[in-house]
DNA sequence: ATAAGTCGGGAAAGCGCATTCCCGCTGCTC
DNA sequence: GAGCAGCGGGAATGCGCTTTCCCGACTTAT
């Protein structure tokens, strides 16, 4: 890492140093025209590149946006991502990326880090948990956040507030109405469905999950239904597997029975859930939307080709990212304080869900 | 910004700046036990953070990884992301990343940003093209990169090396078998399709697709078939979708003919554009693998459910982005001189392809 | 008992840059 | 023609930290 400094770029143009770096890095002052001309050739000459570790130093400010998502290979995470880093674009500014997997000891360490480095603010995507074993990890991460507010970071939040997190004047949160938008899912399934429903959470405690478990339990609710039965498991394609497993054992063998139907529509917190819990029907030879329906919520992009049609709700996922990262150059000392924005999502009725052949209601 | 010091917490703690530092960020002499404690009390009750800029100013070492990609949330990238991720985990350093949309000028800004933050490595993934349009820009980033290597930067290549780099020291390529794995996809396809062939490509001059394409005819040509017709378009799914709905009219319209018969084995240089085709075939009242087979290259994780299950290359993915991550603390000065890792993938034959009910052969 | 060797700690010199302050110069006003 | 503002440039300071170098006090060998 022996690159050339600004000091020999100046010596080898025959300027001071601090001329060199009023033209090279533009300030308020420009030298003139000759000057300026020799200082860029000679730093064309010796291929220098600023060093930004220094530049920052000397005006703290780093120039970095740090986003914590828990793992950028699934595709929720991986379009917010998107959305964060075409705001950072905007911004000119890079981003610095810490991948989790959830645990809220990790995210902590991952905002150490990013104040360490001096982020000009963090985004924080990703599902909060109440769980009991996270208390102490969530008190953690409240408080490394809150310290880097106080130092002046914003951060900004996708989903649910940090648990615990006080100095609000920093935060920046992205709201997602997880729970009405499973609510409006449920009100519309409820209105072409008439089996029973049945829901595939995530683990209890994770925010984003009973959420929407809540609200499509308060949509059935509304409808004039039997709220649905909850089967908890991994907020992941393995955990909708797993619980599709289940189900389809229990639709076949109500299938057995003589008085036969039994075409539950099935709800999974997340598309990718409901992708395994479809995977795992169809491997015990059920058919979608034949034996069951199957809903999702998230509407992924990749996802959006799989057949039958996935019935989800379609959240703005890039836009989340892209709202997340908060403003610029940010208010004065103090903060913006406190922002919250609104996303809104859209149910998607497809062929999923679809009734069943002729059997309208 | 404005966090607290080392030079206040060692004032806080009744010890010189240097002892402070010695204590909190560890170095080879470890003051005495009771001095240490004391910083280290101070420290937390300043909510001190170390300065990570300063610190990489003063060692000259920044503990940032860069990571350059077409877009994030392509599943392909977000993939080599997460094994990009973990390698620099492993090696405690951070994440930096840059999504450029593919251009070489994007990706020389990229490369000249890390070099700049002083990034210990560079891996930059994402398929190389040799486009006429794209010369200056590739010669503009084989000259970034080349500069950062001669000052002691690794840079990790996923895929093909950059176009005209030299200073191969301190390059790091995972090399991927792309022509081969497609010529062995096209002798066990040519084992049991009868039909004609026809391959839909990117654009020319992006090597990974025209790797690709040629390994997908020399393998027809060693299973003494004629060459696959190859239609040029995108290389998203949004091209797979363009083309296959050329592909459809035509297929329709050689069904409509007396002779009737023709069922085209099509391959997509990758599984996106797979999907997009075989949306595509879908929306026109096409069948997979009745009026078609299809075929795509990666084995996207996510595309996995996708029924009929697609017939692909699988590549290992993450594996590849966690070579492509130079070692830690890299050979001396001179480097490691151009090493050269190869991965390996398999052909997955699966239902998309399979020969139509009852008919082999 | 003295000399040589260690160990724990501090002073100070940078790392590469931005920036404030200062200085000599030109061009202007009165 | 003397005094002044304005401008282009350089010297010097500091950002927060690491690291050499140094020094006193201790332990150990002769």
């Amino acid at each position: 890492m022996a690159a050339s400094t600004l000091t020999e770029v100046a010596r080898l143009a025959g300027v001071s140093p601090a001329t060199a770096s009023r033209v090279l890095n533009g300030s308020a002052r420009t030298p003139g025209p000759e000057i300026a001309e020799r200082v860029r050739k000679a730093a064309e000459s010796l291929g220098y590149v600023p060093n930004a570790q220094a530049q920052g130093l000397a005006k703290s400010s780093s120039g970095l946006i740090g986003l914590i998502v828990h793992d950028i290979a699934d595709p929720y995470f991986s379009a917010i991502a998107r959305g964060v880093q075409a705001a950072a674009r905007e911004q000119r500014k890079m981003l610095l990326l810490a991948t989790t997997g959830g645990t809220p000891e990790d995210e902590q360490a991952a905002a150490a880090a990013f104040a360490a480095r001096r982020a000009d603010s963090i985004v924080i995507a990703g599902s909060r948990s109440t769980r009991l074993q996270d208390r102490d990890g969530n008190a953690g991460l409240a408080a490394e956040l809150d310290r880097y507010c106080r130092n002046g970071g914003r951060v900004g939040v996708v989903g649910h507030p940090v648990v615990g997190a006080e100095a609000p004047e920093g935060y920046h949160v992205v709201a997602v109405p997880n729970e009405d938008l499973s609510a409006e899912l449920a009100r519309e399934l409820a209105g072409n469905h008439s089996g029973s429903f049945v829901v595939i959470g995530g683990p209890e405690g994770l925010l984003t999950s009973d959420d929407r478990i809540r609200g499509f339990q308060r949509g059935l609710e509304s409808a004039g239904l039997a709220p649905a039965e909850v089967l908890r498991t991994g907020f992941d394609r393995a955990g909708g597997y797993e619980a599709g497993t289940v189900l389809a054992g229990r639709i076949k063998a109500a299938q057995a029975t003589p008085s036969g139907a039994s075409r539950p529509c099935i709800f999974a917190v997340n598309d990718v859930m409901a992708i395994g819990a479809a995977a795992a029907l169809r491997s015990e030879g059920l058919r979608i939307p034949r034996d069951a329906a199957v809903a999702g919520f998230d509407d992924i992009e990749t996802l959006r080709d799989f057949r039958p049609a996935l019935s989800t709700v379609r959240l703005p996922l890039e836009e989340m990212g892209r709202l997340a990262v908060p403003a610029g150059v940010g208010g004065g000392p103090g903060g913006d304080g406190g922002t919250t924005v609104s996303v809104t999502g859209e149910v998607m009725l497809r062929r999923s869900t679809q009734a069943a052949a002729g059997a309208p209601a």
